[in-house]
DNA sequence: ATCATTTGAACTGTATACATTATGGTATAT
DNA sequence: ATATACCATAATGTATACAGTTCAAATGAT
């Protein structure tokens, strides 16, 4: 096998940055993540360079740090993503393959168990929606439309808004997902735009009225 | 100095694939890059997994080639670029600073000069409009949309269609500049997004019309 | 006691050696 | 003559050694 190092290195480092182990401001020293991944510095050298360059860490000093996500960057991760991802729906419409369509439909239906579920998970419920809109920019098939949203996306998955929304917002994002969802599937782009947006405009509502307000508190 | 020799290739290597030294397709080996650049191996790694990363370079088995821009990227680019452009525009009218006004009626100065020479300069014009695009972006105040910005530009500089456009178009192109610049320094952000929206409508279609036909031959 | 200076530890930057893999050519067998 | 197997070469992947820089702690002077 020896599947790149170099790669694994990168996956893990994102992975733990995410799942908040890695926390925002932290230090991320060479000889460490050596350490924690069992490899040499060249690989994790490596990983540490693209994740530079997609924005996760920035160097402060000579080292690297794990990027800190206010409520500013928030909002202008926003100012980026809902113009994205609009242009994204409208396309989805137009270019969604059968194929597409089925796994949209699908991830909803997860989406709707977990929704209704006793005690639903966050995070699950967050992975499904983050899902979804995978699915949404793949289907517009444009490679870097896909690429530009996937970095927005990950970006905010630090600060970890994505759970509050996915969870408090759960009965509302299943709805909208679904708006969206059906514009695309009848093939109405102007629809899919309209439906996006509004979706977009309530969820960045939602998070400058309940979530900047905690971020601001530990800021 | 000591200048970071890692910064250094990505800057050359860059530079070099812009300017058409390496070209679309062309396999870049890391000991060739190495003689050329007179470094080791190590940082010029650095910075053609950067480079991937950017999406300016992509991996063909093991190896790293020039991306091909064809029409159809070209495409794809613009369908991104476009609601990017509007974006950053519309909050340039509202953010933009004093300097950053400044710079522009400077850099529309210049095009103006170099535009009614005897013999204008299609590089210098390109540069020069490409800076007017550059300041722009900044004075969003955003600067991941200024980042995006940025790399959706570099991939289409790759292909060398601003060559066409800024020559070609240069009349149209200096009137529509001045013309977002009016709407910028006027602070009625609306105006400005409708005056790049129709400004990119206008490079696309002219690019459909004249240049399209040419790449389309040559791949 | 405080401030400057020096020194050493820790870390990043770069080069190089070693390991592994892919590829193309050649030789041999059918 | 063609196809297959094997070997050599060249490239990438990884580890490590070495160089240079920064920062902090300790030491010494005022």
């Amino acid at each position: 096998m020896a599947s790149n190092l170099s790669k694994m290195a990168y996956d893990e480092i994102l992975k733990k940055i995410v799942a908040g182990e890695y926390r925002q401001g932290q230090l991320l020293t060479e000889d460490k993540l050596c350490k924690e991944l069992n490899m040499s510095r060249t690989p994790v050298r490596e990983a540490l360079r693209v994740l530079e360059s997609e924005g996760v860490i920035k160097k402060v000093n000579r080292s690297y740090t794990v990027i800190y996500v206010t409520a500013k960057e928030v909002e202008f991760l926003y100012e980026v993503r809902i113009p994205l991802e609009i242009t994204a729906s409208g396309l989805a419409a137009e270019r969604a393959t059968e194929q597409d369509i089925q796994e949209m439909e699908r991830v909803l239906r997860d989406v709707e168990g977990e929704t209704f579920k006793e005690n639903p998970d966050p995070a699950k419920l967050a992975e499904l929606n983050g899902y979804f809109h995978d699915i949404l920019a793949r289907a517009s098939g444009n490679p870097f439309l896909q690429s530009y949203l996937r970095e927005v996306r990950l970006k905010l998955r630090i600060v970890r808004v994505t759970l509050f929304t996915s969870f408090d917002r759960r009965l509302d994002e299943l709805r909208e997902h679904k708006e969206i969802f059906n514009a695309v599937k009848a093939r109405d782009s102007s629809r899919a735009r309209e439906v996006m947006s509004e979706h977009e405009r309530n969820v960045l509502e939602y998070l400058r009225n309940r979530v900047f307000p905690i971020l601001l508190q530990r800021s």
